[in-house]
DNA sequence: ATGTGAATTTGAACACGTTCAACTCTCAGC
DNA sequence: GCTGAGAGTTGAACGTGTTCAAATTCACAT
């Protein structure tokens, strides 16, 4: 089960082609039609040299999350430098996240669904894939600390994490998405984001201090598991 | 792929037998463990033979979540015919989901990824599941209906669709909980349907009316996928 | 040159979900 | 009793992800 390091040069090069080779046949035929003998049929590697180093079909999808999220970094890196406001900042990011993702629509659903098995070494709650995970809160960090936005820290605390997980809800309704250029998910996008920074402007409001205390103790109970 | 249904008294035990023997196993060894062969020979029938009433092991599966709601339907019978409160009600009914999923939540994880993949007939967003969750969504409406809440129009008709997408957020939860007795879930939810109940007696306040309106205006929109 | 040992590669073998053509059973109509 | 058609049953066979013991490669020390 350990992942394995190359250790040689021939070994580095074995391990690019195999990759390069899962990340084009999932892209070109998804996930589950890709078989494990064509990535290595492409890869011109016998069967058992791609599980030496990817222990299992799902590692190589880990893989795969890991390219789209470098895309998607450096996709909105120029938009994050150069904008100030929140509602701005997040609307960018978050449709950043699916036009990036917009060549694996197809394909995406098969992944989505192995990710959130909470069995799976790529579930997000989960260990393998927590180093992944941690760059992705540090984007929306970032997204919400370069903004100019006055948030109050109990909140700021917990909104990279909240704002992730609205992420991946985005992700799952995009997924069903068959609008034409996903126009609809956009919509939903534009219309979230707002919303969002509305609502936390408005957790200064007195009536709501109640509520907001006891939504933030709730993650953090939450979080703690 | 057509769902076979049993045409003589010899096919309607086969078929009760197989389910059973499913049933069990998951119940036993979980989803994964659970082959279709150790299914076949604990139902003495042929692997084959399985096939013919069941499509696939997914669809075994289907009657699996069916069966739960079941137990789940009549455990909360005498709570909605006896209370009035709101918050009481929708407490209830959430903690019987995980306390009538108790015995199988070890296999939990497995089953709820199954049917988050879009691409399941099992998915709840996709045609196969739609009697079912229709059902689950009437239990709902009936929560909120039979109490004495007085909620405005507008929102008491995305209501039942609001609280089944949360119950799916609860049992999420409820997998990766570790907790003795599954306390902390059962915490999250009493503290949770407080939470909402309280929200949607804010939702009039003059302040929050815009955002009320923008909140129904896009899960509508969600809906009308 | 030769030997050594770790890294790498191989492909046969396994258990799995699924398919399907052939088989058996049942019983209504004669 | 016989027949035929449809319901039910069977298990071999296929393609899949995964495992593993054996074979091969290769940098380095001798």
């Amino acid at each position: 089960m350990a992942i394995e390091v190359p250790k040689t040069r021939r070994g580095e090069a074995s391990r690019a082609v195999i990759l390069k080779a899962a990340l084009d046949l999932f892209q070109e035929h998804g996930y589950e039609a890709t078989t494990m003998r064509a990535i290595a049929d492409r890869a011109g590697v016998s069967l058992g040299s791609s599980y030496h180093y990817f222990p299992s079909k799902e590692h190589l999808v880990l893989e795969f999350y890991r390219h789209t999220h470098e895309l998607h970094a450096v996709a909105i890196a120029p938009l994050l430098s150069r904008e100030r406001d929140l509602a701005t900042r997040l609307r960018g990011t978050v449709r950043a996240v699916v036009i990036t993702c917009e060549p694996f629509h197809a394909v995406a659903g098969s992944i989505f669904s192995t990710v959130a098995n909470p069995s799976s070494p790529l579930n997000p709650f989960g260990g393998t894939a927590r180093p992944l995970r941690d760059e992705v809160l540090q984007l929306y960090a970032d997204v919400v600390s370069g903004s100019d936005a006055r948030i109050p820290r109990d909140i700021a605390e917990f909104l990279p994490l909240v704002l992730w997980l609205y992420q991946m809800g985005i992700l799952y309704f995009w997924i069903f998405d068959s609008s034409p250029g996903r126009l609809r998910t956009l919509e939903v996008i534009d219309e979230t984001t707002d919303l969002i920074v509305r609502l936390i402007s408005l957790a200064n409001l007195p009536v709501l201090r109640g509520s907001r205390k006891r939504i933030l103790g709730l993650i953090k109970d939450i979080v703690e598991s």
